[in-house]
DNA sequence: CGGCTAGTTGAAGACACTCAACGAGCGTGG
DNA sequence: CCACGCTCGTTGAGTGTCTTCAACTAGCCG
């Protein structure tokens, strides 16, 4: 048995392919999230790669995240792009110190959003301990990023992404290996275009591509069909990234 | 007239040298702030380079800063350092999802520091309000911070740091250049080392001595003494921040 | 004066980037 | 059915930026 049920080699081939809630990128270590008591003023129900936010639109609206996930861009003039946050079920977004938004929001899985507005956020109790909870965890996950950012090398950077794609592991509440017996492997799917994760990790694709690449020939990897890939030893692998 | 009276030529040097609120890192673009009104559990009052909580305290109060500018930073296990965050006046730090501090935080200028504990900063509704207004500006900074470190150069990075340091310049409340007819000058001070600005960066201190001399030799900067620098042109200093 | 710290600058090297070619997978249309 | 085009990923060769290592200077304090 695998370290998670729902990443056994025997569901996988079951499972349907994309528009599977349980496809989370693993980050906000839940599958779904139960629907705030508060009327929303929205719903959404938006496929992968669909945008919700531009950099510079109106943003009056808090957005909750019920699945699926979405990732946080911006843009410099000339082009360059850097993917600052990954999103997944129960974080938030949409809000910005003036009213309008810093980041462009998009899709990276199926998602199902829930739009409040500003009056009815900041009126419920309920939502007002939701947006600092996850402010909170959002800041920590962005100090942790700014060291990736800053200091990590590529091979490195490739690791601890990879890391966060595993539930349970690799953060503070980190399970460790399950068993001494058995193979500490995990099954991931990395939902990300090379491009997508070479901006998010302040790299070039063809970069990420050689660190997978070496990962995988050090025996860190074996890729499986489609973007699924299994890490051979998420004990090994996570002493690679730098944090351990 | 300058910019802004305290940073003209005929006060500068009249002025008491590093012991002085004035002189904050111009982040927050204030001074100094009121202190609130609920009861704090301590007052701090730290000069410049004391530690005020180690990553891995456990951290169940609320700081709030007053005066004075405080750094975050994290270390790798190899002792790699990233410098997260510059905080002044009005900023908080402290909070965590789980108990312990994620980061270091240390003074970087003399500063007066309010501590309250958890109960306290969670039954104020003035707190909370201070708190979430700050989270959402401090998420807004790592964002463009994110950006810096993933995405630009090392001359751009330096310019968006002396940037930062010029109040009212630079972000989205930039006020333009004052005058059409007078030089767009500002005076600013860097108390930090090369050593820190390049932890902040994400460079080493060579790279950022380096960029330093570059923008000085171009006529951007010119040196005064002690940590005084003069930007002689904040315009023409944006152009080279990769932003504008 | 000597010792210390902080900053500057040079030379050489490493790591990631750029440019380019190529291959796999997939949908479309003849 | 296969050819075609398209996107995405991989890999190689050469380049460039930043780092590393080292020497040297300026300022400060005893």
């Amino acid at each position: 048995m695998s370290l998670d049920p729902r990443f056994s080699d025997e569901m996988r081939d079951r499972l349907p392919p994309k528009h599977d809630a349980r496809w989370t990128l693993g980050i906000s270590r839940r599958e779904s999230m139960d629907e705030p008591v508060e009327k929303a003023t929205r719903h959404l129900d938006l496929a992968a790669r669909e945008c919700v936010l531009d950099e510079g639109d109106e943003a009056r609206s808090l957005y909750v995240i019920l699945e699926g996930a979405v990732m946080l861009s911006k843009l410099l003039p000339d082009g360059r792009r850097q993917i600052i946050e990954l999103l997944g079920p129960g974080d938030i977004f949409g809000l910005s110190t003036n009213r309008l938004s810093d980041v462009t929001a998009e899709t990276v899985l199926p998602a199902r959003i829930v739009v409040y507005d500003r009056h009815t956020a900041e009126s419920s109790a309920a939502l007002q301990r939701l947006v600092s909870e996850r402010m909170k965890a959002q800041i920590c996950a962005l100090h942790d990023h700014a060291v990736l950012l800053g200091r990590k090398t590529a091979v490195e950077r490739v690791a601890t992404f990879l890391m966060r794609l595993v539930p349970n592991r690799g953060g503070a509440g980190c399970a460790g290996p399950l068993s001494e017996r058995r193979p500490d492997q995990a099954n991931v799917r990395v939902p990300l275009t090379r491009q997508e994760i070479a901006d998010y990790l302040g790299l070039t694709l063809e970069t990420v591509s050689r660190a997978f690449s070496q990962l995988k020939r050090e025996g860190f990897l074996v890729y499986g069909r489609h973007d699924e890939v299994t890490i051979a030893n998420v004990c090994r692998l996570c002493k690679c990234t730098g944090s351990h």
